[in-house]
DNA sequence: TTTAAGCACTCGACCGAGTGGAGCGCTGAC
DNA sequence: GTCAGCGCTCCACTCGGTCGAGTGCTTAAA
C-alpha cells in the first residue's frame, strides 16, 4: 500500500491535489467531470473517472455512497500533505496579527496564553501551547516559609523571572531559623546551575554528611524538580475550543463532547504535543492517526519553538481534517519561531 | 400581569404545576386530554382545556403551534419554581456522592476544583463556585524577596493554608536586608489582623512617619488587597460545562457556542453569580431574566455559602431551562452548606 | 495500451399530495 | 361552572415521482 503511493504518476497526482484542494475549499464530494475542468489537464471526465478509480483503490479516496463525488480518506490527506501541499507564504494581515500578539516583556504564562489565543484567533480553530520545558533552567533563588507545625513553603525563582511554589508536609518539624540556614546554603551552592547539576551535588554530599539537614534539602530540590518538570497537566494552555463548534463536520455532540473533554482533561493533548517534540519542523496528525477515536474528524499541525538553538516546547492547533493546510502550516511556523524568539529575550536583562 | 398570577385558584395551581412537571420529565409539549388523565384532578378534557385558555393569557404557557400540546413559558417556570414546586429530599446516592466529595484538608483552590466538579457530576450539567471573598481574612505572615533591581516578589500566606504571590515592580531599589526588615515589622504588627484593619493601619501611621519604608509597605498591602480582592477574573472555577452539549434545547450551535464562550470569559458568569451572592437561600435564574441573551433557554440555581454564620461565595449550576427542579435545588442547597462548613475547619488548627 | 465517448444505472435531494393523529376552540346542553 | 361533541388546524410521516449528479462499464478510436 505504502509503494502504491510511490507509483502515483504526475497526472494522478495532479488529480488527487485537486480534489484535495476542491474538496477543502468547497466541502462538497467532487466528480469527474469538475475535476476534469478544474485540474488544468486535457482530459476527459471518464479519463478522470479510470484515475479515480485507482486512486479510490489505492485508499486514497472514496465515495460517501453510490454516485457521489468523491472525498479524500485520511491516507489521502497524509500522501497530500506529505507530498502534494504548497504552502503559500503567511498573508500580511495574518503576519501582522502574529507580530503584534507578542510582547516579549510579559511573562512566561501570559505569553503562553497570548500565544494560544493568537493561533486561536489567526486560524479560526483551536489553539495550543506546550509549556517550556525547563530541564537544564537555572534555579536563582530559594526560600523556605514555615507555614506551621511541619508545613513548609518552598518557594523556587527560576530564570530570575519565574516563580513556583508549593506546600511541603514534612515528619520533622523545622524553625525557621533552620530553614534560613538551609535557604543560605543551598542559595550559595546552587547559584546559577540547573536543577538536574544540584541534585547530583546534593546526593553526592549527602553520602558524606548524612543528617536531616540534607533530607530536608533533597526534599526541597526533589521538590523542585517534580514544580518545573514534566507530566504536570497544567503543562499545556488551550485557547479558542469554541471554534470548533463552528465546523459542520464535527457537528456529531457526541463526538464533540469527547473532543471538549479531551481539551478539559488536557492529558491527552499533553500525549499528542509530547509525539510531536521530536522533529524539527512542522508535523501533522491526521484524525485517528494517534489512536484516539474522538479524533475522528480532526487534524493538529504542530512545531517545535527553541530557545537558543534547543527545542524546549510545541505549540499548535487543531481542526477539522478539512482545513487548509497550506494557510495554516505557515501560521504555525511562523508563531513557533516568533515564540522562540520572544523567549530568548528575558525580560530580567532588559528591565528599565 | 403579575397581580393575575396571584388570582389563579387551586385548580389551576394544580394543572400548571403537573404541565410544567410532565414538560420537564418528557420535554413533550402536554395537552389537554393528557394533562386530564394525570392531574389528578377528577375534571374532563375540555375543562382543562378552559384553563389552559385562561393561563396562556397570561402569559404562563403558550403552544409552539397551533394544536399542539402548551409548553411553559419563562414566566410560567417562574411561577412554578416560586411557589408551585415541591423540592424532594436529595436521594440517598446523592447525598453520599456530594459528602464523600469533600475533603476537608484539602487547600481552598483544591476545595472549589472538587465542589464545581462534584455539583457538574451530581446535576450533570455545568458547576459553578464563586471564590470566598477574603474580606475579613487573617494575613499570617508576608515576605518579601529581591528578584532584580526594583523586582520585589511578595508572598503573601492567609489562614495558614492559601499561598499567594505577586511581582511588585518599583521606582526605589531595596537590599534584601532592608526588605527582612520591613517584612519582620508588617509580621509584628499585622499577626491576625484583616487587610482591611492592617491597611487602615498603616495609612494612620504614615500621616506621621512619612518615608519610602511605609511607602513600600503600603504598597505591599496594596497589592494584598489585589491579591485576595475582588473582580479578579480568575475568581470563579467552572466545571462539566460539556454536559450541556447533551441538551437537544441547547443545540443550537450558534447559541451553544456563545454559552461556552461565557464560560471561558468568566466574567458574564461572574455577573450573574454576584447578583446572586445577597439573599440567604438558594435563588433561581431564569431564561432571558439577567439580561444575556445567550441566556436563552438556560436556568442558574446558585446558593450562597457561610463561613461562621458570614456569607463569603456562591455556588450553583447552569443547565437547560427545563431541569428537574425538584433534584437540582437540593442538591445545590446541601452542596452550598458542606462547602461552607468544610472551610469552617481550618486545616491548621487540626493538622496531624 | 491509453483515451474518450456513450449509455444505463444508482442514489440522494426535492417536491407535492395524501393520511393519521393530536390537540385546540367553540357551542350548546345540563 | 362543567363537559361532551364537533369541526378545524397543524404537524409528522409516508409514498411516488422527478431531477440531477455521478458512477461503472462497454466500446471504439488513437
Amino acid at each position: 500500500m505504502e509503494n502504491a503511493t510511490i507509483n502515483l504518476d504526475a497526472r494522478a497526482r495532479t488529480l488527487l491535489r485537486t480534489l484535495i484542494e476542491s474538496y477543502i475549499r468547497d466541502g462538497q464530494p467532487v466528480g469527474s467531470r469538475t475535476l476534469a475542468r478544474t485540474s488544468g489537464l486535457s482530459v476527459s471526465a471518464a479519463t478522470v473517472r479510470n484515475v479515480m478509480a485507482d486512486l479510490e483503490d489505492m485508499g486514497l479516496i472514496h465515495s460517501p455512497h453510490t454516485s457521489a463525488g468523491r472525498i479524500p480518506t485520511p491516507a489521502g490527506y497524509r500522501l497530500f500533505v506529505d507530498s502534494l501541499l504548497e504552502v503559500r507564504n503567511p498573508s500580511p494581515e495574518d503576519i501582522r496579527a502574529i507580530q503584534s500578539g507578542f510582547d516579549p516583556s510579559a511573562s512566561t504564562q501570559d505569553l503562553m496564553d497570548a500565544t494560544s489565543n493568537l493561533l486561536s484567533r489567526v486560524t479560526r480553530m483551536a489553539g495550543m501551547v506546550r509549556l517550556p520545558r525547563h530541564r537544564n533552567v537555572a534555579l536563582s533563588q530559594i526560600e523556605f516559609l514555615r507555614l506551621g507545625e511541619g508545613r513548609i513553603l518552598a518557594i523556587l525563582v527560576i530564570d530570575g523571572k519565574e516563580v513556583q511554589n508549593r506546600v511541603l508536609e514534612l515528619d520533622r518539624d523545622f524553625s525557621q531559623d533552620e530553614l534560613q540556614r538551609m535557604a543560605n546554603y543551598l542559595n550559595a551552592h546552587l547559584a546559577g546551575k540547573s536543577l538536574h547539576a544540584v541534585r547530583a551535588e546534593l546526593l553526592r554530599e549527602m553520602r558524606d554528611v548524612r543528617d536531616d539537614l540534607d533530607a530536608m534539602m533533597l526534599a526541597a530540590i526533589d521538590l523542585g524538580e517534580k514544580a518545573v518538570g514534566d507530566e504536570d497537566p497544567d503543562d499545556v494552555v488551550v485557547a479558542g475550543q469554541t471554534h470548533l463548534l463552528g465546523y459542520e463536520e464535527l457537528a456529531d455532540m457526541a463526538r464533540l463532547r469527547q473532543l471538549l473533554e479531551a481539551f478539559n482533561e488536557k492529558q491527552e493533548i499533553l500525549g499528542i504535543l509530547d509525539q510531536c517534540i521530536r522533529g524539527d519542523r512542522v508535523q501533522i496528525f491526521i484524525g485517528r492517526e494517534s489512536g484516539l477515536d474522538w479524533f475522528e474528524n480532526c487534524s493538529v499541525v504542530t512545531a517545535p519553538y527553541s530557545v537558543d538553538g534547543e527545542v524546549v516546547g510545541v505549540l499548535g492547533v487543531i481542526g477539522p481534517t478539512r482545513m487548509s493546510y497550506d494557510r495554516v502550516i505557515p501560521i504555525v511556523d511562523v508563531t513557533a519561531r516568533l515564540l522562540g524568539s520572544a523567549l530568548g529575550d528575558h525580560p530580567v536583562d532588559d528591565s528599565k
